[in-house]
DNA sequence: AGTCGCCACGAAG
DNA sequence: CTTCGTGGCGACT
């Protein structure tokens, strides 16, 4: 599947998320010029770079996990919230439990 | 090339 | 919680 500009911008921003830090599907789209949020999850799902892009870190605004490699709730979720509580980053309920955590990329 | 449907969301009611 | 709207990409026509 060939790589879009558009998909391009979203790994390179995901990419730019230090860890520990998380963040939010709105961040990323408004910080690529993009006021679309789902075509960023949709960028993220198609995922080309799956090892490679942090997708992990990327939540939904709501401060839920959102999906992980396809799949909004399941062992791939799970395996998410895991690899974010190795970066410091913990999770409560599905939810952001430090919203604090969310990485700013300048939002305005 | 134009149109329809889909998506891991967001905001509004 | 439910519904509509936005932005973009894939597939079909």
């Amino acid at each position: 599947m060939p790589v879009t500009p558009f998909q391009q911008r979203v790994y390179d921003a995901v990419a730019l998320i230090p860890p520990g830090r998380v963040a939010t599907y709105r961040g990323v789209a408004t910080r690529i010029g993009c006021g679309s949020p789902r075509a960023v999850g949709q960028a993220l799902k198609h995922n080309p770079f799956a090892p490679r892009i942090p997708c992990h870190r990327v939540i939904a605004s709501n401060l839920t996990l959102g999906g992980f490699m396809g799949h909004v709730d399941g062992p791939a979720v799970r395996r998410k919230v895991r690899l974010l509580e190795g970066e410091g980053v913990r999770f409560v309920d599905g939810r952001l439990e430090d919203s604090a955590r969310l990485h700013d990329f300048g939002r305005m």
